[in-house]
DNA sequence: CTCACAACTTGCGTGTCACGCACATAGTGC
DNA sequence: GCACTATGTGCGTGACACGCAAGTTGTGAG
């Protein structure tokens, strides 16, 4: 993930993954969320500087490319949870980390709109919260001590942490709104996070 | 959602619709989920006996069309809640009313396997399953008493509980696992339902 | 009952798109 | 430096989503 520990290869593969998910998006922000279909794949590449059908060797749909950025973001999930001092209570090693994630720095608003607010993005949108939940579960069950394959409670915890996400991510930018996101993503997760782990023996 | 409260226009829409999808489904799981390209939207129309133009008027994609069965399911979460004893625990009633939708019938595992393994399918088949959500929220707001505009609660509990579903799903179609779907799902709603709402009224 | 209107289906045409293939170029390891 | 592999690019192809207009069927008013 840092750049130190890629090579040249990788570093400019990701690079110009980057370069197009950001033309992408920009271009998309543009033309609003009804214009969608005007944002040609031509125009992406061009913007990213790279021909169209680089675009393709590394999207398979504008929709993919657009949001890139959420996706990449969501897979830092299990790292980010990882971080946090191992004797740490759960909840407040997941609220911490996942404050750190999504609000350093603050999302673009009218990047997170775009995403979460125009229909055709919905697919890709959903795709890209819930790339959380793997490296999610297993970071969750590293630290409570049990077994992804056997227990569902990593995996539930992980998807009610995305789910958590993306509604506080929903309510913040409805209108009006003057509540910081991470303010917002405290309270999602703290209808979420009060169940503990259970303690002794439980169906499999 | 009866018949009867249609008229016949919209009986025959509703049919049409799910002639689509069924065929579309259908034709999806005999070429298996690495033969996906393969099937053709002349197929899909000629198989539910409609032209290719009528599956567009209904369909805007494939993956669509092969998750609208789990699409039309998860849309009636609501209605499957709100049909629980006002006087029963949330997360009594939840687990009950989730138990009920999705297992009547015993869901088919050749299709919930297409939809869930299938990459070109992931999209769609979250948002068919996050489908569930909206009416979901509305119907937990009613029985706390929560106002889904103000407090995040009912949103985030109903992404937890759809979450929950999904990844029992997941693990239900495991290989090696001989637990029935009902009680995969018992087990993932009581990780997610035994937090309790932030403050104020709730049911009981 | 009949007639006008609205909803729906269908065929056709068009602009995009995803992707296979082959070749050129750049990074890597011996 | 020299093969070797990964990656970028141009071209061609088949499929798809959707606008448009004409034909067909359900619906409701007079």
């Amino acid at each position: 993930m840092n750049d130190d520990a890629m090579d040249l290869r990788a570093r400019n593969r990701q690079a110009t993954r980057e370069a197009i998910g950001h033309a992408a998006l920009r271009l998309a922000i543009e033309q609003g969320p009804h214009g969608l279909a005007l944002v040609r794949v031509q125009d992406i590449a061009t913007a990213a500087g790279v021909s169209s059908r680089t675009y393709n060797n590394y999207f398979s749909s504008r929709a993919e490319a657009i949001c890139a950025f959420q996706a990449d973001q969501s897979r830092r999930a299990g790292q980010a949870l990882r971080s946090r001092p191992a004797d740490e209570p759960l909840h407040e090693a997941v609220t911490a980390a996942m404050i750190e994630l999504y609000t350093d720095p603050e999302p673009d608003k009218a990047g997170l709109r775009m995403i979460m607010q125009t229909p055709e993005l919905e697919g890709e949108a959903l795709k890209a919260f819930t790339m959380a939940e793997g490296p999610l579960a297993e970071a969750i069950a590293a630290r409570t001590g049990t077994d992804p394959g056997r227990d569902l409670f990593p995996a539930v915890k992980a998807a009610a942490v995305a789910g958590a996400i993306r509604v506080a991510g929903r309510h913040w930018l409805e209108p009006g709104n003057t509540e910081s996101f991470a303010t917002m993503l405290r309270s999602a997760l703290s209808c979420v996070l009060l169940a503990e782990p259970p303690e002794g023996p439980r169906d499999r």
